[in-house]
DNA sequence: CCGATATTTCAGTATTTACAGAAATTATCA
DNA sequence: TGATAATTTCTGTAAATACTGAAATATCGG
């Protein structure tokens, strides 16, 4: 697959954004390529494509596979397996924002829980501290059970209430 | 300052999710100290606390006051500077937001709409192509504009917002 | 304005992470 | 079943990032 001088600007700028987001710089730009690409790739294509090695793009490829970003899809009389990216971004959003939460929010909450339990029998750790700990928990909370009431709200609606931004505000104001 | 096994198990767990999320580890640590400490602390006994060099963490503050999450306070009768967090959590969180969005989705959008414009004279991108680029422009938009608005709400307006969860729906359908 | 203390900058080093290429494994077809 | 193609695993190397300690700079009190 050749790449016209816009599509390398849109991988390049992908691939610098997920090293900011702690997301590796040839997944994230795999990750953009096989989104702009109107049909699947063989992880050949995508090697020669972007220059990275072979065994490099097996790995970012099962990576974004635990994501659940992009699945393996079969192109008749083609051994090979082909890949290819989930096309809404909708999907895609929730679909990092649940597999974070899972990986980073859940067991953080897990250990504050356990830094409380271990906060009762502590007389060392001053009660204000406990206390900072206690609300962070708290939030993160907050924050998860949100999600998992917005999670069950069907896509065009959650699109729809965004529209609206902080009008729901007024409208509720009552 | 010494830590008791609570507040060190807190400040190594913050470290490590730091690096997940892009963030040096030391930055997230010196953070989570700042965030524990009933009073404000100064870099040399940030630094023996969290075994680093002193160097280190001035580096280190000097970028959480970039994100505006710590800001420097005067202790009467001592020359050197001392540090504290915000204490806030909904503070906290929309500050990291609003700065990331700053730095990473503000430029996204640039580019994205300097390749929309590029696209218009390019013959070489299939159209498929420049319509994902396009999509993606307005998606982040999207984002960018609920945040923009929701951004305005008074906080306690927020946490009943959030606390009504996918109700909103419900009392929103008509 | 001088000395002392505090802070920052910077250059070199260490550590971590990403990556390539070879070897091993697995799958597919004749 | 054997040959070939496809994929994955693994090990050593390269690159990126974080960190230290020393030197330079700035700040403050007298």
């Amino acid at each position: 697959m050749k790449l016209t001088p816009i599509m390398e600007k849109y991988i390049l700028h992908w691939g610098e954004m997920g090293t900011r987001w702690g997301v590796n710089r040839t997944v994230a730009q795999i990750h953009a390529l096989l989104y702009l690409s109107p049909k699947p790739l063989n992880a050949e294509e995508i090697s020669e494509t972007l220059g990275v090695a072979r065994s490099n793009v097996s790995t970012s490829l099962k990576e974004l596979m635990s994501w659940g970003l992009v699945k393996v899809s079969h192109v008749l009389g083609d051994r090979r397996d082909h890949f290819e990216s989930m096309k809404d971004l909708w999907e895609i959003f929730t679909r990092v924002v649940e597999e974070r939460k899972k990986r980073e929010i859940d067991p953080t909450l897990t250990l504050l829980r356990q830094c409380e339990l271990e906060a009762a029998e502590d007389t060392r750790t001053p009660e204000e501290i406990k206390q900072r700990i206690n609300r962070m928990r708290e939030f993160l909370e907050t924050l998860s059970g949100w999600y998992e009431q917005m999670s069950t709200v069907p896509k065009p609606t959650l699109a729809k209430l965004m529209k609206l931004g902080g009008k729901v505000t007024k409208i509720l104001g009552k």
